[in-house]
DNA sequence: TAGATTGTTAATCGATTAACAATC
DNA sequence: TAGATTGTTAATCGATTAACAATC
């Protein structure tokens, strides 16, 4: 891994990588950047100097070699190891995430989802369903790192401090509230909510009387 | 409305809000900057600032009157009609979202949910769920402005073109696909394979071997 | 009054983009 | 060669934060 890359720049990392699979898939062997940047609605500049971070070198009349730039980006933003992620009240809306990591050979695997207060089943393909009573047993035992937090309100405390406990270190926090965890956890905090209304507002503001 | 208002203003503007709305029924009546930038920590500069800019002046000694600020944040950001949203295989996760806007006094409605293949029910309290099969119809006779958006890989195109044709102006995109739409409508695109993976890179950093 | 907070400008910070020499 | 692309620096842009006069 490389230490010290921007979080915006990992995550264009991953979208490289992304689309680079999919090209592969078709049998493309190189792109440049400004193909790359027109898939991603970026800037060229941009996926050079991303490239340049990772020390990753094109070709000056082929551009980028797809095979290798998957496995450098590989070098420079996955772990050695496997880890695992969970998924916490989430329910359909995590299933597309799930195929992905459990398909192309990423360093990400689903190994569980937790629902609360449902009989439990195999809810996607390959993955198993607990109901979140199971949820520090089974995190424990799969030693999952990773969880995707989303259920009510209510529960959010109680949950949080029971995925704490069983040792996870990131969490991608879909629920309104801030969490109250230590602060060598990882979270990244989405709130619905405030991304509708400010969906509402642009979608608005030409046509609703204005100041 | 308030027309140019930054994207982030408006984003916090909504956690603003939300955090007024419990502090309220805590029968709070004023609240300094520097106490609502904690709850969000965020910097006290940024909550007067985005207060500047919507016009809403504090008293120096009581700070800001939280139902006078809640009527001027809506002031700012909502249109003065209800807008309807639809989720679209989104599944458990829009709950909660859905149980907020339905509840508390929003400009903003969850009128329906949708699924694939599977039948429909009464998903969450006072919304309906649907099959995909009928979203042109619904979406359409419901008058629905906004959609989030949450299929498989393989039903993006099919699903947004329908979404377009039936007259929605705004898609929050939890798909992992850039949607072919027309430039008016507003996209703002969520990809929870490249936030996990940033996630991951995070946790990883100084534990795993590095360059 | 002394002390604290607001409103607002200016400084800082970081991320994006433009520019262009080097290269083939 | 002429033309196109890379790698990299410098400029730009926008967002965040510091600073402080004004106020009560």
């Amino acid at each position: 891994m490389i230490n010290n890359l921007p979080g915006n720049t990992v995550e264009r990392l991953s979208n490289y990588r992304r689309i680079l699979f999919n090209l592969e898939n078709e049998e493309k062997t190189h792109i440049h950047s400004h193909q790359l940047a027109h898939l991603l609605r970026i800037n060229p500049a941009h996926v050079r100097r991303d490239l340049m971070l990772i020390g990753f070198s094109g070709d000056i009349h082929k551009g980028y070699e797809i095979s290798k730039l998957i496995k450098s980006i590989g070098k420079a933003i996955d772990c050695v190891h496997v880890q695992k992620v969970a998924f916490v009240g989430v329910g359909d809306l995590g299933r597309a995430v799930a195929d992905f990591f459990n398909h192309q050979n990423t360093k990400l695997q689903v190994a569980a989802t937790f629902r609360i207060g449902q009989e439990p089943g195999l809810q996607f393909p390959d993955v198993k369903c607990y109901n979140i009573s199971r949820m520090k047993e089974i995190i424990r035992q799969e030693n999952i790192e990773l969880c995707v937090l989303a259920v009510p309100h209510s529960f959010v405390n109680d949950v949080s401090k029971i995925i704490v406990d069983a040792g996870v270190k990131g969490i991608l926090n879909f629920t309104s509230s801030r969490l109250k965890v230590p602060k060598e956890i990882y979270v990244e905090h989405y709130d619905m909510i405030s991304k509708l209304e400010k969906l509402a507002y642009f979608t608005n503001k030409d046509t609703c009387p204005g100041i």
